[in-house]
This record gives C-alpha cells, structure tokens and sequence, in this order.
DNA sequence: GTGTCAGGATGACAGCTGTCATGCGTTCCT
DNA sequence: AGGAACGCATGACAGCTGTCATCCTGACAC
C-alpha cells in the first residue's frame, strides 16, 4: 500500500468546492486536508501542511490558480498542482504549464478522472488532455495588428465608432475600417462576433 | 427513521455532476438514481424513476431546467424539484417557482445546505435564498412581450434580420421594429446591448 | 537606391439598422 | 355599443456599418 496522498482544494464556487471535496475524499489513498475560496488562502494552507497535491481553479478573487501554481511551485516545489477548469484555452494552458503545473483537467471531464489525476500528478507524472495538448502546438495565432486589437477591443466593450474615433483621433472611416479587417480576419460577420471570437481566443 | 430519498440529477458540467451525486450519496437517508447531461435525458430517468426529488441546473443543452421543471409538474408532479444554478436572477427564481419548482438553491453555497435542501423539499418544503426571496418583490419586470423576447434572444444568438424575417413569415421591416421596441424598453442603444441586459436580468 | 511589403489612414458607396407614424385586430372596461 | 389599451405588423427614412480601392510611411532585403 502506498502512502496517503494529502490534497489542498482551490475553488471559489463553494458548492463545487464542497462537492470536490467529498468525491476525493471517498478515495481511501487521498485525504483532503483543507479547501479554501481564494489563492491566497490556499497558499497559506499549502505552506503549513505542504500536500502532495494542490487542485486550483484558474479563475478565483484575490489570487488566480495561475499565480498561486506559480508561487505554490516557487516556496514549495515538492507541491504538484494540477489545474482543474471550465477553458479549454490553449493560453491558459501553456500558462499554467510555464508556471510549474504538473496537470490540466477540465471540468467537463468525468469526475471519475479526477482521482486518477491527482494520483497521476502526485507521482511527478504530467497529465494534460490530449486533444488540448495538441492544440497548444498548432494553435492558431493572433493574426490582428495591435490597432486591430485595440479598436475591436473597445468596441466590443460597447464603445461607438464615432467615440473611438473621437478618442483616438481618427476619422470613423478608419474606425470602421480597423473593424472591418478584424471582422475578415476572424471570419466574422459584426463587430460584435468578431470581439466574441477573438475573447474566446484570448486575444483581446 | 424515514424513508429514503430517492434523487436524479440534472447538470451539464460532467465534474459537478458526478460530485454533486458524490455529495448526496454520503448521506445515509438519500439514494442517487442517475445524473444527466441534459433536461430531455434527466425527463425520461424521472418519467422511469418517478424520484422523490429532481436536482436540475437551470442552463442546459437541449432543455433547459425550467423548460424542464415544468414538463415534470405537468407529467410527474409528486417529483419535487430543486433548482440548483450560479445565477441569482430574480427573473430566473420568479420563472422556477413559476413553473412549479419548490427550491432554488444557489452554486456559491455552501455545500453543506445542498442534502439538506434535497430534504426539505422532499418534504413538500419550499426552500428559497432569503436574500433572492426578498428581491422578487421589489425586482422590475419584464417589459418585453412575447414576441420581442423571441426575437431579442435570436438576435442575440447572431441570427441576422433577414433569417429572422425569413424563418418568422415577417418583413425585415416588422423584425427591426421588435428589436427597436426592445432596444427602447430596456435602455439599450443596440440590439446586441439590448440582448445582454435582458439576459442578465432573467428575461431571456 | 530600389523594390517590396505590412501597417496605418482615408473617403465613397451599398446595404443594413433603428426609429417613427400608421393601421389592424383583440380584449377588457364602462 | 363605444372606446381605450395593447400587441402584432408594415414601410419610409435618416443614419450607421462594413467593404473596397487607394494612398502614405517605415522597415527590410537585395
């Protein structure tokens, strides 16, 4: 028999976080020490207690589960983490990667795969979905300009061509035209989808 | 000791959904009959199982939860049945109790309150966020009538005018007069503005 | 120095968007 | 029965949106 595994929960929905605490803890090889509703707690936690495993969610108040795998793996480099979350971003996950995660799990993924990920991760392994993981090396990238960029960003944020064009000191043709090539590029057909596409990217 | 209470589950996030049945199942006096992807799949296993108690999330593929609570009542109305979302929309908990829903439980919960909840309502209890509660009486309504709300929600999917008009038997004319009605009533200065809000009050 | 290329900037134009005045049928008071 | 209120439907119109052809500038290669 190997040795309990000791696992730190980071998640700011509480019912989710309650609810992942009771399915890791009805594995008899896993003990969940703690979880908490904000990085910072959770780094406090994975100081005193230094788990075999910290699972965080990427987007949480006060410190994000980037951040804390960072500083998890930086004071505590004995700590695997894995991420568990809702995006499937190829961003988020050479980010979390870069920053010292050891594992990449969505949400959408059946709950049965999160026992054998922490096990997996407390082992040193790296578990990272494979359809994802690909991804990461044929992601498409950015193909707007930084004014593409820019515009397409504030207008998607509800701002008017002729406000933009005011604050930056163009014509609204311009305005226009900054829209209408990031509309083609992002095989768009509004200013409104091409924003919608491009945050879904993580590009603006 | 009463009798056991018996549960199906309906929630679209594959990881909640099996923790959520782990949650309940440790709970001696509750038994977890199955948990579904969707409302249509969740509505069968109910019209099979006829459960004491139906758990749903209220944005789901296929059919949503209150789509889905009220076919229960109407088809199975001994099933109790428990809205569990991440929306504290008043418009979203006036259209549950509405359709017939006895609880509405929000995901920023505690996890602790969900099995009790599960038996309150099995109950025949009406169990309600205090808070929400209080802001259905005070909640403006929804201004939009029927056909403008059917038209904003499908405009702001990205249909265009002209599909709409098209698949609606309307001229475009008739179409960009509903959605100039809504854009009216709820202060916005786009359709697309104009869908946002209504969503994030409930109304679509 | 010349050619090439990408990004920034512009205005004309066709087509789409939101507004408004208007008409029609239903429902509900009085 | 009369009429007020409401929802549904329409088309004309002004203004806004996205597209396109065009020009200018700076970086880079040869």
């Amino acid at each position: 028999m190997t040795q309990t595994i000791r696992v730190v929960l980071a998640e700011d929905q509480s019912m989710l976080r309650g609810a992942l605490a009771a399915l890791l803890s009805i594995e008899a090889d896993v003990e969940v020490l703690g979880s908490f509703p904000d990085g910072e707690l959770a780094l406090q936690a994975v100081g005193k207690h230094r788990p075999e495993v910290l699972v965080a969610d990427i987007e949480m108040p006060k410190m994000t589960g980037l951040e804390l795998t960072a500083r998890v793996k930086e004071l505590y480099p004995d700590t695997h983490v894995l991420i568990l979350t809702t995006f499937a971003r190829p961003g988020y996950l050479r980010r979390a990667l870069d920053a010292g995660a050891s594992g990449y799990l969505l949400k959408d993924r059946p709950s049965e795969e999160l026992a054998d990920a922490v096990r997996r991760v407390s082992r040193g392994e790296r578990v990272v979905d494979p359809q994802l993981a690909s991804q990461i090396w044929n992601a498409e990238k950015d193909p707007l300009t930084d004014r593409e960029r820019l515009i397409l960003r504030r207008a998607g944020d509800g701002e008017t061509t002729a406000g933009l064009a005011r604050s930056l000191r163009l014509t609204e043709g311009t305005v226009r035209n900054y829209l209408s090539e990031a509309i083609s590029k992002l095989g768009a057909s509004s200013r409104f989808e091409a924003a919608r596409i491009a945050r879904s990217k993580g590009w603006l």
